[in-house]
DNA sequence: GATCTAAGGGTAAACGTTTACCTTCAAATG
DNA sequence: CATTTGAAGGTAAACGTTTACCCTTAGATC
């Protein structure tokens, strides 16, 4: 692959004046510009963005850490950051951790040799004190969907707790007294928080949620019929579901269609995110 | 952050010697090991990828261009080219191309310019003779659903006329033969080809096609939906159809049932590609 | 005791850029 | 005409690695 040396000896000029020309700088003249273009094109010229990225200590780029990219939600996220990093020209890289302490740790650090410019990470499995760590020593680390307090200016998260009370506002305006819970077996915050509050709004209204009425599985479709199919056989007796997100609430929806019970006619059900899949269900 | 050279003067070795520890090479003495590593650990030290890639001419890393991340189709994609680029310990870069021929070449540019060791591209905007000279030039560059005769070395594709040809079959075999088709809208390949296999496996039957028979729209649930609304608008008379993906029989789905048309029992529904959604639909 | 060998480690060039600083030259200024 | 100025362009160091080649030393071999 050509580079800058070879496009400057055969235009004639110096590497400097070739760098200009890439980088639209100045001190260039006009028919000296022309020339090199030129030359850039009949040889497919591509800078190299790791020599560049050496010299001028920006990679250009964002690192992203998901836990998985097949997940709809987080492919959404993925697409999302896409999208702002291509309007700032900014390449994006993404490494996936799968919520294992070992992989996310992986994950972060592969970025970090790349030096993205800056990182946004999606990380359940890492303890605070590692992640304080990074947001410290590391300028452009941001951590997404979680919260820890000692770096608040580097989280955007959501507040769990007053969202379970919302679903569960929801649900007891409708009418509704006997409640299910289909939630995450991930021992993260999100579930529990978002259940606590659940829970401390049906108890204001002197409903306490029994643990049999709580199935946690996997968050996402396969683990909402699992949980769901849990409840029902073990004749769990409710007519509302709160979901701890869209995925499972369309998965514990299709097993109770599988069991003929109506849906939404005898049981309600409400799930989180607001991913396209919830349209159609 | 910390260079090889900070490392080096702290352990008080040469360049040479950190670097070879830093790759598990041999020449390096048991206890000097030990004291480099125990200097790199204290300093935090990340090799910085950037330089790596330029002596040594190689990113370990793999360019993938997509149309876009948010549908399910590409994302399992990229996650399945994620888990064996991980295997390889490389790293995926993702542009996206939203199928514009503008955009799917800056993003193949982009990726040439961080010079990946290969690249993975999905497109179906650009013409074959770009996509010709880029195979021609690029070592690793691979194309996926696409065939160009030329470079059928460098080609993942599917045969979309024996696929057309099989999902008109499967359904001429239930007893069908009032057919709608629901197709993409887009000038590529792939619709026309799968569309041109189910004709000809109904011509064998003496079935033939009508134009309004078929209705075109993006390939997606939205796509399904509104393809499906107009075959209906129009009075179409079939118990079949033959939708393009998963994504847009889902959405004509759903607009029959919002129609009380029962499916499967009065109308027969068939996808492609098998995507997560399919099942639970 | 001279020579050889292997292990351990150092030196410096190279990778492809950017950029601070220097040089040249022609036109403008007095 | 001598001087200043600005535009156009060149030189070379620096970024952080890897690696071919060189050097030293201690023990083995004859």
């Amino acid at each position: 692959m050509a580079t800058i040396k070879d496009i400057a000896q055969i235009a004639g000029v110096s590497l400097a004046t070739v760098s200009r020309v890439v980088n639209n700088g100045p001190k260039v003249g006009d028919a000296t510009r022309k020339r090199v273009k030129r030359v850039m094109q009949e040889l497919g010229y591509r800078p190299n963005a790791n020599a560049r990225a050496l010299v001028t200590q920006r990679s250009q780029s964002l690192g992203i850490v998901l836990p998985e990219l097949s997940d709809p939600f987080f492919a959404t996220m993925a697409h999302g950051i896409e999208t702002i990093a291509r309007k700032n020209n900014s390449q994006i890289l993404i490494s996936t951790g799968s919520i294992k302490k070992e992989t996310e740790l992986k994950a972060i650090e592969t970025l970090l040799e790349h030096r993205c410019d800056a990182m946004v990470v999606h990380s359940k499995a890492l303890d605070d004190e590692t992640l304080i760590n990074f947001a410290n020593t590391v300028p452009g680390f941001v951590l997404i969907n979680r919260y820890i307090p000692q770096i608040s200016h580097r989280c955007i998260w959501l507040d769990n707790i007053s969202s379970g009370k919302t679903m569960a506002k929801h649900m007891l305006k409708q009418g509704h007294t006997k409640f299910a819970v289909v939630s995450s077996q991930y021992d993260i915050d999100d579930p529990s928080n978002r259940l606590a509050g659940i829970k401390s709004e049906l108890e204001k209204h002197n409903i306490f949620l029994d643990d049999t009425m709580i199935e946690l599985s996997t968050p996402d479709q396969q683990g909402g019929e699992i949980a769901m199919q849990n409840l029902l056989a073990k004749g769990a007796d409710f007519t509302a579901v709160l979901a701890y997100n869209d995925a499972m609430a369309s998965g514990a929806m299709t097993m109770l269609q599988d069991h003929n019970i109506d849906v939404p006619n005898e049981v309600s059900i409400i799930g989180y995110d607001d991913v396209l899949l919830a349209k159609y269900f």
